[in-house]
DNA sequence: ATCGGCTCGCGCAA
DNA sequence: TGCGCGAAGCCGAT
């Protein structure tokens, strides 16, 4: 294997060019979204690079506080996951530094360790991508990412698209080549550590003195981890997705993957995910149904963060869409809620504080039910880029997995449309924006008991 | 329980 | 240029 092969590995971004330093001292993967020791491309890669070089690998984990707005509970879930990475690494033979603001520079520790190669991670939100551009500017060696999170890199979609349907077909034909194991390869040089490389330990009180927004605290249902997210998707392959494609639409039973928090901070890989449900024992419908939503609609929401820079918007949605809401914009609203009275789950409608409350209290929702949560502030908020903004707002607050592309995809359908159609007739407010019902919802699943089970939920935080 | 109509525009066949 | 068909819907008819 050569250099030039691994950088035109389809996964591979050259971000700056050159040929890689062989005085240097070590291959550096800057760990950013992919936040895993297994089934990693981007360490992949960086361990592949350095086995040509015969250099070691160590990996570089910045802690910075307001990381796209992260919270406590963002932050604690990220740090209960580092344990994980640092048994991981050590059997690859790969180093670990953790650096914790403000000591947590990039380019700093490069200057210190000066690499041959610096390898990333994609991620396709804004702010990850300011990130890289301002550390390439400062990076005087060659820097390449690698698009560790999705199955088919989101590079060869080349565009954004305008539906599950148009995508669908483009990556199906990309799946054969791109859903296959990651090698785990083991580097051939062991890294070895030093006073001057430095690191804080991985089960250390990380958080303690840092400044991180402590307003929203951390839940007790979801552990984070590459070990805790192997053992839910076990128990998820074992006992749920038999019945998948019936009942994923029923958030009163727990008939989902609840992988979500996992997959958005990278503890476990949609590689994994889905070569464990496409193995299953599961029938046929239930698997392809499942790795429909992993694989088709997870990257279609990539897709549209990646080709969409207005994505953190209503500006993000089809014209067909704006003509629509904009007709409606100075229809009058029934009922208007203030931000603090939906955060709050004060609502009249019992179905939406459940959800508003699942939300808060557990760091997830079903995903059914955030369509409805969305549709609904969308009704209840005087226009539809107010109701897009402060969906995305308690979205990006509460969800362990928000700030992700699903979240802002899930908004957008919901509320401009995105990757839908027009649907009739016409309706106050939302125009042709397909429209939900708490009574149509309640026909296609018991709503009470999912009130019900929320409530329960409640009661028992509370005493 | 199941079906058709509602409605728009992309992508492809022709 | 025409045509098929679609990320989760609703409603009313059968």
């Amino acid at each position: 294997m050569k250099l030039e092969q691994l950088a035109q590995d389809p996964r591979v971004t050259v971000r700056r060019a050159g040929s890689p330093d062989s005085a240097g001292s070590a291959v550096v993967y800057w760990m950013q979204r992919t936040q895993r020791a297994a089934d990693n491309p981007a360490l992949s890669v960086a361990i592949e690079a350095a086995n040509v070089l015969k250099k070691p690998v160590v990996v570089f984990f910045q802690l910075v506080p307001r990381s796209h707005h992260a919270n406590l509970r963002h932050y604690q879930f990220l740090v209960e996951g580092l344990k994980d990475i640092a048994e991981g690494l050590k059997k690859r033979r790969v180093g670990f530094v953790i650096r914790r603001y403000p000591e947590h520079g990039i380019v700093r520790f490069c200057a210190s360790v000066r690499p041959c190669l610096v390898i990333g991670d994609e991620n396709p939100m804004l702010e990850a991508e300011h990130t890289k551009a301002k550390v390439v500017k400062q990076l005087r060696l060659p820097f390449w990412t690698v698009d560790a999170d999705v199955i088919v890199p989101s590079r060869l979609l080349g565009k954004e698209h305008y539906a599950a349907r148009t995508i669908r077909p483009k990556i199906h034909a990309q799946l054969r080549r791109f859903l296959t194991p990651i090698e785990n390869v083991t580097a051939g040089v062991l890294w070895k550590p030093s006073s001057k490389f430095r690191s804080l330990a991985p089960e250390s009180p990380l958080l303690d003195g840092f400044p991180v927004d402590c307003s929203v605290g951390p839940v007790s249902g979801f552990c984070g981890g590459s070990t805790e997210a192997l053992k839910a998707l076990d128990r998820f392959i074992r006992s749920r997705l038999n019945g998948y494609a019936k009942n994923r639409n029923r958030p009163e039973l727990e008939a989902t993957s609840q992988l979500s928090p996992y997959l958005h901070f990278g503890q476990i890989g949609p590689h994994t995910v889905a070569l464990a449900a496409q193995r299953a024992r599961a029938p046929l419908q239930d698997r392809r149904v499942f790795l429909e939503e992993l694989i088709v609609r997870r990257e279609l929401a990539v897709n549209f963060v990646r080709y969409n820079a207005d994505y953190e918007s209503l500006k993000s949605c089809e014209p067909w869409a704006e003509k629509t809401i904009g007709a409606h914009a100075r229809d009058r609203r029934k009922i208007l809620y203030t931000d603090m009275q939906l955060e709050n789950a004060e609502t009249h409608d019992p179905l939406w504080n459940a959800a508003q409350k699942q939300m808060v209290l557990t760091g997830w929702m079903h995903g059914y039910v955030r369509m409805y949560w969305a549709k609904k502030i969308l009704e209840w908020s005087p226009c539809a880029a107010d109701a897009y903004e402060i969906a995305v707002k308690l979205n990006d607050r509460y969800e362990l997995d928000g700030r992700d592309p699903n979240g802002y995809a899930g908004i957008a359908w919901a509320i401009g449309g995105k990757h839908d159609r027009a649907w009739g007739p016409e309706r106050q407010v939302f125009g042709k924006i397909r429209y939900m019902s708490y009574e149509s919802t309640s026909r296609k699943f018991d709503s009470q008991a999912y009130i019900a089970g929320v409530n329960a939920l409640e009661k028992r935080k509370v005493t």
